[in-house]
DNA sequence: CATGAATGAGGCTTCATTCAT
DNA sequence: GATGAATGAAGCCTCATTCAT
């Protein structure tokens, strides 16, 4: 009954992504997702082990996901020569979520459930690990430039971009808005950035 | 009489304090805030009706300080005539800021709570009366400038900024610093931002 | 399925009736009332939302019925014409009461819980309905004849009444014996009353 | 400091009147007691050991009386010889609740929870001491006439009775009024009741 | 494979009572 | 004598998880 099987699973993957995106993680009821999925509690057991497994499941491959865009990145970032122009910054980080949106296409749900809804699982971290990236490139940039200045700066405004994203995924369902407004989000906060420090 | 209990009350409020930061309001256990007051449980009751009145407690007054500064600049933004120049909008949040900051010194901990861990509250709405706030200043600048673009956007920096603020509370201490943390986010978010849209 | 439930189910309304009867509705002790039954604490919640629900799917069926034969004969009462005789009042109310015995046969318990033990649910008031009820009927026939007396005694023999119906429930099983208990109460308190108040 | 003890007692006494009153010994919360007596929740253990001991100090005296009165009654009944006539017991049992009301004369809030607010006290069976010996009496009376007759009739009767006159009680406050509402009720119920049994 | 009943720990709260001051 | 803080058990209820059928 393989295909008994998939069904089940996409009807608890459904209520799961729903419950998680409403509660969060942590305040997710296993009740409430079996009861949507329209099947009976102890069943969901037989489909995941247990609660932290069955998010794991949801989470895992987007995370992934993100981790396979942000180690590109990374090497991207080791290979890059010279002096970095505020313009190759922006870029950088535009692209970067530009590329995880799309490899995550389809599946934006999860990512913002990572970011914002994981509280308590061993995602939580998730959203801390993109701002340092993107405060790691933002020091690569300015720091030669900040001088006396405090540079913890970057870091405030590094999770500021990432709020904004998470802003966009959950406010906004369209891909190609989406793309926009993440553009909009860097222009405004990172074009000739140098400038305002 | 009250041979203790000020010392008892100090400890239950610093406990709930971290337990709120740690946790969020919601998922807050009167367990945990009492074992780490290093009291028993059912002597919290004494101090605080329940955890609802514990929270607005512990809130309340912070929410006021909040919600009376954001008053005031509602009435400045009202009374301003004319075109705005991208600096009046940036001075205004900025000011707001600096204001809710100087007036909550010394109860960081609690605005951060406020914004970001009072879902199930009475104040879950404090961070969306925050951020629209900034996004209707963001409009009345920016709207007659945007053309065709996407307003959407407004709303993302609004609330990206309102992160750094967060963001800021929760990892400096340093009232000054905070200041200038904030002096800053503010130019590189908001400066000339009617060139960036 | 259901493979045990129904006997469950049984042994937790066996072990309600049981406590309601000997505590009332508001002390009685889900607890207790779970220890009864032989089941865990908590397993009672998948058979009844809480101790209100509880309660009232005893209650309400045996509510209801009660409801309805007052109902039903109120309407008589206003059906009747002309100046009243003794008997009739004594047979409305005798009839009442053999009426709503007959209906809610096998569930005396229950009744009387409704009567005598519901303080603090929502049927706490059954009692005094059925007291004016009857208080109403011996107004209707005595009140022309009580001149300077001090009607509140009518009130007084309805709840007198009312009681020797309760005693009856509580300590009678059978029945048919019921029924001419009523009968001789009814008689003993109500025959030719006129002669006497 | 006798004289403040004395009214401290005074107070709690009253408070706990009322509250036993309202809620009942069971359902009486010290808490509300000390509060209403306007003093400080462990203090009230100065002047009573616990809760039992407030309410059998409270009740003590009043059951005494009750008793003694009951005592007395039950020698006039085994001094009276022969045959009795219906009159004879409507009297006693009419004038032992006008002794009784007599002698907790400015107390009748006490008998009344003696009478329908002890449950869980030592004193819940107070009530059921009365019914008992007005049905005796009743039975001495009527039981050589009922032959074939159900002689639970008697109880059902006495418990009738009793609830009469807590309802006189509980809702009316002044002595003669009372005295006249027991001469009815008694009247009503009782005179030649071996005509109606 | 599926069912849904059972479990046990934990959630918040109230209470009578005791105890240190 | 008085104070009011502390205690611990009990109140109702929910939840993730397990288990017998």
């Amino acid at each position: 009954m393989q295909y008994l099987k998939h069904d089940v699973k996409e009807n608890i993957i459904k209520a799961a992504l729903a419950e998680f995106i409403e509660k969060g993680y942590q305040d997710s009821s296993m009740r409430i997702i079996a009861r949507n999925a329209n099947i009976v509690m102890g069943n969901i057991y037989r489909y995941f082990d247990n609660k932290e497994a069955l998010f794991n499941a949801l989470m895992g491959p987007v995370y992934d996901q993100i981790a396979g865009t942000c180690e590109k990145v990374q090497h991207e970032i080791e290979e890059l020569q010279g002096p970095w122009e505020d313009e190759q910054a922006m870029t950088l980080i535009k692209q970067t979520y530009e590329q995880i949106l799309k490899n995550v296409s389809g599946r934006g749900m999860e990512l913002l459930i990572l970011l914002d809804k994981s509280g308590g699982s061993r995602y939580e971290g998730t959203k801390k690990e993109l701002i340092e990236q993107i405060r790691n490139i933002l020091e690569i940039r300015l720091l030669p430039e900040m001088h006396e200045k405090d540079v913890f700066i970057l870091y405030v405004v590094a999770s500021a971009f990432v709020e904004g994203i998470c802003v966009i995924l959950r406010e906004c369902g369209d891909h190609d808005r989406r793309e926009a407004l993440i553009g909009s989000l860097s222009t405004i906060m990172l074009c000739q950035i140098s400038k305002r420090v």
